[in-house]
DNA sequence: TCAAAAGTGTTGCATCTACACCCATGG
DNA sequence: CCATGGGTGTAGATGCAACACTTTTGA
């Protein structure tokens, strides 16, 4: 029985939600015939001497080399059969010595700011690609089953972890905040009763600093003080 | 690497909270020598072919006879050493062809009325028995910690669940309900308040049916109706 | 001067908290 | 008749939802 980690990376530009998908390709870096050519969430065994944290960590640096990142076990799937159906096997004969093992996985979520770059692939996928929510097609595995319980978590943990902030720039409007929240949560919120929210979190501080090159009244910056977290 | 699932299974008795235990005995039957008799969660390797859920319902049903018990998954614990202490060295020795290889486990919380009936041990484990959760010993492997991480986890997912009825006999008083809640969430509950709340959930009906047998005034029965959850 | 988003208060309503006494039953 | 827990209401404070107009900037 093998043991994998999958992250759900969801990075957030200002627009919209998005998930980094990689591209499955054989071991030799060819391709697979089209119909068979898969996005899939980023994961991999884990490997015998690493924590699953370590393990998560690893595949965020190898696919985005980003360190740091904010990452959250969430949940394992471990149905015998969510790597044995027809779609999945192709790839995992060129990939796996036993494409047919069984293979449990330690999900987690990650969250990422899209906004000052975008972080870019790595030797050890095919392809990566920040996919919009809404677009994401039918992927690997029990990859969009994954997906959907990460976005459920996420809505959940949202508020009440402050995690808001890991999607966005360092120096945040309110309207970012407000939007971002508008977007995870799925609903329109108000905007004095938002910003009367805020203001009173201790851990979201006013910056002397304004918006610039915007055309329209530039907003007051804000920055995340996790120091102040109870 | 193998895989398991522990289940952290917290009785109630109406008057405090229990966790069902193991006592980790050898393959044949035969005890360790005394300072390596340690108390363990409940837990099995996963079989080849089993979903996670199924394997948790079986480590239940084997150790207490009981089905359709509430079962739920909370998160997966995968240090490489957490099953090479020294204190667990010794049990794995007599019972694993391989003690020294890694184990990740998959861990569930049960819960379960302890009011009727006692579930009783099975042929599986040693001996059970159900500790108060202030009287928990040092157990096997990282099992306190998995054990800390449950009952946060209860704490957190009581009210919103509503799943504090499935530690409770079918037919319960609101005091009842009460005491529960105050000792999962470690804090003194108003009276009034409290019925009032429960009041206006309509998955708890009141039954045409008294208490028996106390010595002071028979409190009103209630039921939950999960028909009426959302 | 226009467009575009920033920023700001109040009011009514619902919810939460704090609090103390009488009731029904069995012994 | 006593002991034991069962059962009930209110007032004040707080939090939440709904709502529209003025300000600042760049083009």
């Amino acid at each position: 029985m093998d043991v994998s980690v999958d992250c759900v990376v969801f990075g957030y530009d200002g627009e919209v939600l998005k998930v980094l998908l990689i591209e499955q390709k054989t071991q030799d870096g060819g391709a697979l015939r089209e119909k068979h050519l898969q996005m899939a969430l980023p994961g991999d065994l884990i490997q015998s001497e690493e924590t699953l944290n370590d393990c998560a960590a690893r595949v965020m640096l190898e696919l985005t080399s980003i360190e740091n990142i904010f990452l959250k076990q969430f949940h394992s799937f471990g149905d015998p059969n969510r790597v044995r159906e027809d779609k999945d096997q192709e790839w995992l004969k060129t990939y796996r010595e036993f494409p047919n093992k069984r293979v449990i996985t330690i999900a987690y979520y990650a969250l990422v700011s899209l906004y000052d770059y975008t972080p870019s692939p790595s030797s050890f996928a095919g392809k990566t690609q920040w996919m919009k929510l809404e677009e994401v097609p039918e992927l690997a595995f029990d990859h969009n089953h994954i997906l959907d319980f990460a976005l459920q978590t996420l809505k959940e943990q949202l508020e009440p972890h402050h995690i808001g902030f890991k999607l966005l720039p360092k120096k945040f409007t309110l309207s970012q905040l407000q939007h971002l929240h508008e977007l995870v949560l799925d609903k329109k919120l108000d905007k004095r009763n938002f910003r009367k929210n805020v203001k009173r979190m201790e851990h979201v501080v006013p910056l002397d600093e304004k918006q610039k090159g915007v055309l329209h009244k530039p907003a007051q910056l804000f920055a995340f003080n996790p120091e102040a977290l109870n």
